[in-house]
DNA sequence: GCTATTGGTTCATTATATGAACCGTTGGTT
DNA sequence: AACCAACGGTTCATATAATGAACCAATAGC
């Protein structure tokens, strides 16, 4: 493996819920050398990637993420663009939204939004990573992708979030096809207990599906009448948002949209 | 040099004018062998840090960079904490209003708003990388930096930006022991032409000065009623910027900022 | 059809990353 | 106080990964 990327495997440990970690554990949680680790860090260090907080010899993110990510968003606006529909759409359904997408072969969060409507909302702080086997955003995104791509995704092994998490990749992709043909996704707590989310694909410039917007509610509170009104607000979110990343909905997915609205 | 730092300089050469560079574009501005830029975008690539734009085979910064810089804003909220004081200055004062930050060496913009009082206004997507010596950011900086600091940032060479560009270190930090007192720096068209810029130093948690606020503003358009009030919504700016870092204001800087006021 | 440039590839050479063992310090336990 | 374990950081012989000159194939301009 390319030094490269090993140390930029380091910067993937960082989540919300761990944001500082020290050496010692950034080498057990690595599976790398201590000293390696060190010499990492500490060139990451001077160029502004991680930096050591305060008073504690642990790591962080640095301030130079922020640069980049500036230009990204000036070159291609992604998180941007598509914040106010995220911020409306939680408004609008009452429920917590949630943008995703694609980095490398991971699906992760980009931005989330939380309704004030209810005292009790699902938290999402701390979903990093989507599977995409057991989270509605990671089905409605794989009904869009290649044959291959869902292959290669659905070829490790499928970890179980809760009892009912669909495990057997036949199961998961007999979903699939009927995601096609409706337009949007569901899963009922297979990734969290007592969860109940719904989700439709993005599509960016180059054509493909990119990400996905979704809805995450608590299950005893879905029903019929909400459930009907996240997938009609996820379909003009979802439009939205595709075109202001310069894409173009499938031409089954905008009949299947416009029809049911 | 470390394998990491040759690939983070790498980045380093995304800007905003020149968001898509191709390969051999990248092993001449890097000055390395093409055959290791292409190893390392390969690698970059496949962890999301850089992408081929569409059709072109050139590159640009991939989505990775946003999931990194969304957990610093998680862990340090820096930008997003800023930016409305940023936005409301610029109105304010009706002129560009600018942040920026220290990374590693370098002073880097963060952040800009532009105001829609006027037509013409200064613009600030080229400035990417703030000389220290030549704006009033840098200067606002570097008096509140240890000698030591101010020191390393003044020994290399300071190169001309226009015809009245201090460029000899001693210049520079003459006016270092002044900004200290009044508590605000000052440009006169020392990095672009007909730019009148003011700024003061920003502090954070860790207790140093780590960024600048400033604006910048036409020469012919800056009367003195104009400049009056750009140093004192710089200084309410500067505060309020300073307390939403967790940073604190040194006794000396304090005392001239309410005094002012 | 020539030339120059592009992105990408190869493979012997060499420089760089690696990791077991080692410090000195710190913080908790007995 | 004595002990122990864990911490961040350092060393140096070894081994692995990076390197770069030369080479493709493809494209664009003339």
């Amino acid at each position: 493996m390319g030094t490269v990327t090993k140390a930029l495997e380091l910067l993937d440990l960082f989540t919300r819920e761990q944001a500082l970690i020290g050496l010692s554990e950034l080498a057990r949680q690595s599976g790398m050398n201590k000293a390696t680790c060190f010499r990492m860090m500490t060139e990451m260090q001077a160029l502004g990637l991680v930096e050591q907080a305060g008073a504690s010899k642990a790591y962080r993110l640095g301030p130079a993420v922020l640069r980049l990510a500036a230009l990204r968003e000036a070159a291609v606006p992604t998180r941007d663009a598509a914040m106010p529909v995220v911020q409306a759409l939680a408004r609008e359904v009452g429920e917590t939204a949630h943008l995703s997408h694609i980095v490398g072969t991971t699906l992760r969060t980009l931005a989330f939004a939380y309704s004030a409507a209810h005292g009790t909302k699902v938290m999402m702080e701390d979903a990093d990573l989507l599977p995409f086997h057991a989270t509605s955003s990671g089905l409605a995104v794989m009904a869009f992708l290649s044959d291959e791509s869902v292959d290669s995704l659905l070829s490790g092994p499928l970890p179980a979030f809760t009892a009912v998490t669909h495990t057997n990749p036949a199961q998961v992709r007999a979903q699939l096809a009927t995601i096609r043909l409706t337009g949007w996704s569901e899963t009922h707590a297979t990734f969290e207990a007592d969860v109940r989310s719904v989700a439709v694909p993005l599509f960016d410039a180059s054509g493909g599906c990119t990400g996905a917007i979704g809805i995450a509610a608590p299950a005893a509170r879905v029903t019929p009448a909400l459930h009907a009104q996240m997938v009609t607000s996820l379909m003009r979110a979802g439009a939205e948002i595709t075109a202001l990343w310069g894409g173009r909905l499938p031409p089954a997915l905008k009949d299947a949209w416009t029809t049911a609205a």
